[in-house]
DNA sequence: AGCTCATGGCGAG
DNA sequence: TCGCCCTGAGCTG
C-alpha cells in the first residue's frame, strides 16, 4: 500500500479499514508489542466505524473506545484479503477477520483513547477541508489575524488540517501566492477561492490516493517532463521541483527551509 | 554496509 | 529553533 501521509491519504485508509471491519468482530494483535495492551483491548470487540480528521485515524469500538493513528512520516498500513501474512519486521498492530486484515507499521502514534479524549482531539485541530462539517470561518479568522506567513499558516494543522508540503505548495502556487505572504495580508477572496480549492483537490486526492494539482490545461507541458521528477507519484507544478524551469513561466522554481520543512515556489509566478 | 533524505509532529529550552 | 522519534528507499562506496 502506498503510503503518502497527508490527510487526503488518511481518508483513503478510514474508507478502506471502514469498508474491512465496520460492524465486524475483529481480532487484534501487537506482533511488535508496543500496542500489545491496546490489541488484547479490542481483539474479540466489534468496529462500530472508522473516522479520519486531517491526519488523525480514528477506529472506533463497541464499548466506546477509540483506537488513534497518526502516521507521521514514516507510518504505513498495508492491507489485503484472506489469511493474514506471517509479520515481518516492526508490526505495531494488526486487525483481521476471516475476510480481510489490515498491518500497521512506524506510526508516530498508536493508542487507546477513551470517547472524551478523542473529542478533545479533534476539536483541538482545524478544520478538515475533506470533511463535509469542515467548517472554514475557524481556519480564515486564524489567518486572517496573524503575522505569519501563509505559507507557515497551511501547514499548521490547528489551522488546516490534513494539508502537508506538496499541498500547501501546489495551492499556494495555483492561487499565484507568495509564501512569506503574511495571513493578515490575505484577502477574504483569495482565502475563499484557497479553501475551495484545498476541498476540490484533497477530495479528488482521497480517490486516487495520490496528488494531482496540474490543470487540464497545462498537462502536456507536465507529461513532457523527466519521470524521475515525478517521484512522488502525481503531477505537480512545483513541489521537488526546485532548480527546474517554471511549467508556465520558464523560471526557475526555489526552494527554501521553512520551520524545517522544504518550500517550493516560483519566484516569478509567485512574486512577494 | 553506511549514509541521506522523506509527504510529520512533539517537547525542551 | 533544535533534537528526537518512527521506517524504508535510494543513493554512495
Amino acid at each position: 500500500m502506498l503510503a503518502v501521509p497527508e490527510g487526503n491519504v488518511i481518508h483513503h485508509h478510514a474508507r478502506r479499514l471502514g469498508r474491512a471491519f465496520t460492524r465486524k468482530q475483529v481480532h487484534a494483535d501487537s506482533p511488535q508489542g508496543r500496542f500489545a495492551d491496546g490489541a488484547a483491548h479490542v481483539d474479540g470487540h466489534r468496529i462500530r466505524r472508522v473516522e479520519a480528521h486531517g491526519k488523525h485515524l480514528f477506529i472506533g469500538v463497541d464499548d466506546g473506545t477509540w483506537i488513534h493513528v497518526h502516521l507521521g512520516l514514516f507510518g504505513k498500513w498495508r492491507f489485503g484479503r484472506g489469511e493474514r501474512p506471517v509479520p515481518v519486521g516492526q508490526v505495531r498492530l494488526r486487525i483481521w477477520t476471516d475476510e480481510a486484515w489490515a498491518e500497521l507499521r512506524g506510526p508516530t502514534a498508536c493508542e487507546l483513547l477513551m470517547d472524551a479524549e478523542k473529542r478533545d482531539l479533534v476539536r483541538r485541530i482545524g478544520p478538515d477541508p475533506i470533511r463535509k462539517d469542515a467548517d472554514p470561518e475557524r481556519a480564515w479568522s486564524r489567518v486572517h489575524r496573524s503575522s505569519t506567513s501563509i505559507g507557515a499558516l497551511l501547514m499548521d494543522q490547528k489551522v488546516f488540517a490534513g494539508v502537508g508540503n506538496i499541498y500547501r505548495a501546489e495551492v499556494l502556487f495555483r492561487h499565484e501566492l507568495n509564501p512569506y505572504r503574511p495571513g493578515r495580508e490575505v484577502s477574504r477572496e483569495t482565502f475563499d477561492a484557497l479553501w475551495v480549492d484545498l476541498v476540490v483537490l484533497m477530495t479528488k486526492g482521497t480517490k486516487r490516493g495520490r496528488i494531482d494539482t496540474v490543470r487540464e490545461e497545462h498537462l502536456p507541458e507536465a507529461m513532457g517532463r523527466a519521470p524521475r521528477e515525478d517521484r512522488h507519484g502525481g503531477e505537480v507544478y512545483v513541489y521537488r521541483r526546485d532548480g527546474r524551469p517554471c511549467l508556465l513561466c520558464g523560471a526557475e522554481v526555489q526552494v527554501a527551509d521553512l520551520q524545517g520543512r522544504k518550500l517550493y515556489w516560483c519566484p516569478s509566478c509567485q512574486p512577494a
